[in-house]
DNA sequence: CTTCTCTAGGTACGGCGTACGTAGAAGTGC
DNA sequence: GCACTTCTACGTACGCCGTACCTAGAGAAG
C-alpha cells in the first residue's frame, strides 16, 4: 500500500472552499481507518468485530445489535457509529474478521480436486464454529481483505484447469453456496427436536395424503436417515466434479 | 385432504377438563386455517399473502412488516395474529404462495437435462419478478402445499436417474442454491451503479497493490464483463452436469 | 337460549437503527 | 505558543418494529 489516498478520484474536481466531505464512500474498506487527526481511538475495527462476533457466536446473529456491540466495548452506543457509520459495516466487519481464520496453504499442491475438498473441509469447520456465518456468506459479496485472500487462494488452488477466470470465479459461487446451504441445512438439523418432529410428521402425512407421489416414493425408499457427513462428501464431490468439467 | 384432524397426535391423550390449546403447531400448515366456530374471518390466507407479496415486489422485504400488511387489508394490525401467529409465519405464506406460481408441466418430458434446464429458467422467471424470494429460499426449508408440488416435480424430472430419493433432494437443494444465487447476484448488479462503480474501484485497486495476484492475472485477463445471461447457461450446464453425474 | 369459542382491534412495552447536538481532546499552520 | 480545525465520545430523541395482553361482540354448538 504505497499511497494512503484513495486513488485521487480524478473524476471530481472538488472545490477549495469546501470543507465538507466530499463524499464519504458507501464502501467500509475505502474508508480509512484512521485520518490521524483528533484524538486517539479507543476501539479499532479489529475489537469491535471481535466482540460482534463473541455476540454472534453466543447468541445468534440477531443478538448482534449496535448497543449490545457497544455495551460489550464498554462504549456509548452512538460512538460505535465513528467507526461504523451502518450496522451494515458491522456485518462487512464480521465477515471479513471469520475470513481471517481461513488457514491457507501458501501454495496449491498442484492436485485439483485434493486442494477444493480440502478447501471444503476448512470452510465447513469454519461455518460450525460460527453459525451465523453461511447466512452472511449468502447475503453479502465479501470483499475485504481476508475476503480477497480467500478469493485469490481459490483463484490459484483452480488456476490449472485453464478455465478464464469469470468462469472460476463462477465457480468459487457456487463451491460456496454448497458449503452455506449445507451449513445451514446442519443447524436446522441440530436446532430443535420437536419442531424437527413436527416437521417429519406433517411431511409424512403430506406424502401419505397421495398429492406427491414421487416424494411418497422417495420417502418409502428412503433407508435410515443418512450421515450428514456422508451427505457432504458425496455432494461436495459432483460440485468439484462441475468445477473441474470442460465448460461447453 | 380426508380427514380436518392433524393425525390425531396419539403421543398426548390430552385431559378432557383442560379446555386450553393442547399446545398449537409451531408449523403454520398444522394449523387450520378455520375451526368452524366463531365469527367468520375478513382475510385469507391467500389474500394475506398477496398483500404481503405486493408490498414486497414493490418495496422490498424489509417493507413487510405486520402493521403494513395489515393496513393493506383494511385491518387493524393485531388483528393479522388471528391469521398468523408470527411474522415468519407470513415469510412461510409468501413463499408457498409464489411457488404457486410455477407453471409445472403434468410430466417430465423423459430428458432429465431438457427438463432440469427449462425448470432452473422458469425459477429464474420467477425470482425475477420476486426479488425477495431468492433470500426466502435460501433460509427456509420450503414446505407449504406448493413448495411441496414444485419437490415432487423435480423428484418425477430426475428419477429418470435412478438415484435414491435422498441424493435427488440434496441435488434439488443444489439446484435451487445455484439459481437463487445468481438471482441474487443479479439484482445486486442492477441495484446502483454508484455503489458498482465504488466496488470495481476498490476491486481494481485491491488487485493492483499486489497482494492478490491471481486476482490480479483474473482482472487483466478478463475481457468484456461477461454477458449475465451466458454465465447463467454455462454455470446451469454444470450444475445439472453433477446433477446427472453417478454418485461414487 | 345459553354457552363457549372465535374474531376484531386498541393499548402498551421493550428493543431496534440512527439523526442530531454538545463537549472536549489531539493534531496543524502561523 | 496559540488559535483553528478535526476528530472522538456520548446522551437524547424519533419513528419503526414484533408482539403480549385485554376488551367487546359475533355466531356456531348444545
Amino acid at each position: 500500500m504505497p499511497s494512503s489516498k484513495p486513488p485521487s478520484s480524478s473524476a471530481s474536481p472538488e472545490q477549495p472552499g469546501r470543507p465538507v466531505a466530499p463524499e464519504a464512500p458507501e464502501l467500509i474498506w475505502l474508508r480509512p481507518e484512521r485520518t490521524g487527526r483528533g484524538p486517539k481511538p479507543a476501539h479499532s475495527r479489529d475489537s469491535i468485530a471481535a466482540a460482534a462476533i463473541t455476540i454472534a457466536d453466543a447468541e445468534g446473529l440477531d443478538a448482534v445489535s449496535m448497543r449490545r456491540v457497544a455495551a460489550a466495548l464498554g462504549a456509548g452506543t452512538m460512538s460505535l457509529y465513528n467507526y461504523v457509520p451502518k450496522k451494515e459495516h458491522l456485518l462487512d466487519l464480521m465477515l471479513d474478521a471469520a475470513c481471517g481464520e481461513y488457514r491457507l496453504p501458501a501454495e496449491p499442491s498442484g492436485d485439483v480436486r485434493a486442494d477444493l475438498t480440502g478447501l471444503a473441509h476448512e470452510q465447513l469447520t469454519i461455518f460450525r464454529r460460527h453459525p451465523w456465518l453461511p447466512g452472511l456468506v449468502i447475503a453479502r459479496p465479501g470483499i475485504g481483505p481476508n475476503a480477497l485472500r480467500y478469493t485469490d487462494h481459490f483463484l490459484a488452488v483452480t488456476a490449472p484447469t485453464g478455465q478464464p477466470g469469470g468462469t472460476r470465479m463462477e465457480a468459487m459461487a457456487m463451491f460456496n453456496g454448497f458449503i452455506c446451504q449445507f451449513a445451514q441445512y446442519e443447524q436446522s438439523a441440530a436446532a430443535g427436536a420437536k419442531w424437527q418432529a413436527e416437521m417429519v410428521g406433517y411431511l409424512t402425512q403430506a406424502a401419505m395424503s397421495g398429492a406427491y407421489p414421487h416424494l411418497a416414493r422417495a420417502f418409502a425408499t428412503a433407508g435410515p436417515p443418512a450421515d450428514p457427513d456422508q451427505a457432504f462428501e458425496r455432494t461436495l464431490d459432483r460440485v468439484v466434479l462441475a468445477i473441474l468439467a470442460p465448460t461447453r
